[in-house]
DNA sequence: AAATTCTCCTGAAGGC
DNA sequence: TGCCTTCAGGAGAATT
């Protein structure tokens, strides 16, 4: 489950393999992703230099000078610089090739994308109406706090809309309400900028420590195992449901909000 | 406009 | 041992 710091540590492992190669093929084994994967990619993407490696959200973006891919890694997603000669797995949907190397798309369940766009990437409809990299200087507890104004929605499901800020799932928003101290199901709208200052700061220190992280199982990239950074990471709260509190020793509680398991210290958590 | 529900898919886990 | 059921989970689409 690729959260944003999976997908940098896979930006980060990938680009200087790929940045400035021609690609030679596509093989595209089950064009059948999140959505059908569409002729173009196999079609216009032969001999094409990838001029930048890039990402938005939890979409990677490949520009090339026809186009640009856009991938997303959904939940099983994962994406690896091969030999084309390594054995072909169950879930290998889709080889973008170089020379005798490839990058190849392994996706179990099949919720992520291979899409291509000859426009302007960042105006797609999907990635038009993203809101602010969490790590970039749009993003901040004043513009949190604007935009929760009026909002009768939970918190938890505030910060995860990609429309409000990209790139914060369901671990990481609970790690952050955790560290802020806020409860998941409060009214997004009814939190004051002090403590928005605190979310957003615990937001910022999550997503950073997480890709540190997972820099650090980057020089294992090319290999097949290797858990993703962050179930290296120490979670305080995720996954830990009926466990002690690590800040009061209360017992952590797990609640399913919009189908997501939300784990929290209802103590620590107000 | 905002909030909620539905949907895609497969592997893992649990029940019997 | 094995079959069946249940469920997680990102995020767009559909619905209210």
């Amino acid at each position: 489950m690729p959260e944003l710091p999976e997908v940098e540590t896979t930006l980060r492992g990938i680009t200087p393999h790929i940045q400035g190669q021609q690609v030679t093929e596509v093989v595209i084994r089950h064009p059948q992703l999140r959505w059908p994967i569409p002729d173009a990619i196999r079609d216009l993407l032969p001999g094409e230099v990838i001029t930048e490696v890039a990402r938005r959200g939890k979409y990677l973006l490949l520009h090339t000078a026809r186009g640009t891919v856009i991938m997303h890694l959904g939940m099983s997603g994962r994406l690896r610089y091969v030999a084309s000669e390594t054995a072909i797995g169950k879930h290998d949907h889709v080889d973008i090739q170089f020379g005798d190397h490839c990058l190849r798309l392994t996706d179990p369940r099949r919720f992520g994308a291979v899409l291509f766009t000859d426009q302007a990437p960042l105006e797609h409809k999907l990635l038009a109406h993203l809101g602010p990299e969490p790590l970039s200087s749009d993003f901040s507890a004043a513009y949190l706090f604007k935009k929760a104004a009026g909002r009768r929605s939970t918190i938890k499901s505030f910060i995860m809309d990609s429309k409000i800020v990209v790139g914060v799932g369901n671990i990481y928003a609970c790690e952050s309400l955790f560290r802020a101290g806020i409860h998941p199901e409060r009214a997004a709208g009814k939190i004051s900028l002090p403590r928005y200052e605190k979310l957003a700061q615990a937001i910022v220190e999550v997503l950073s420590e997480a890709i540190q992280q997972g820099g650090t199982t980057l020089k294992d990239f090319q290999k097949a195992d290797g858990k993703p950074g962050y179930f290296q990471q120490s979670l305080m709260v995720y996954g830990r449901d009926d466990e002690a509190c690590l800040h009061c020793g209360s017992t952590l509680k797990l609640k399913r909000l919009q189908g997501r398991a939300t784990v929290f210290c209802s103590r620590c958590q107000r």
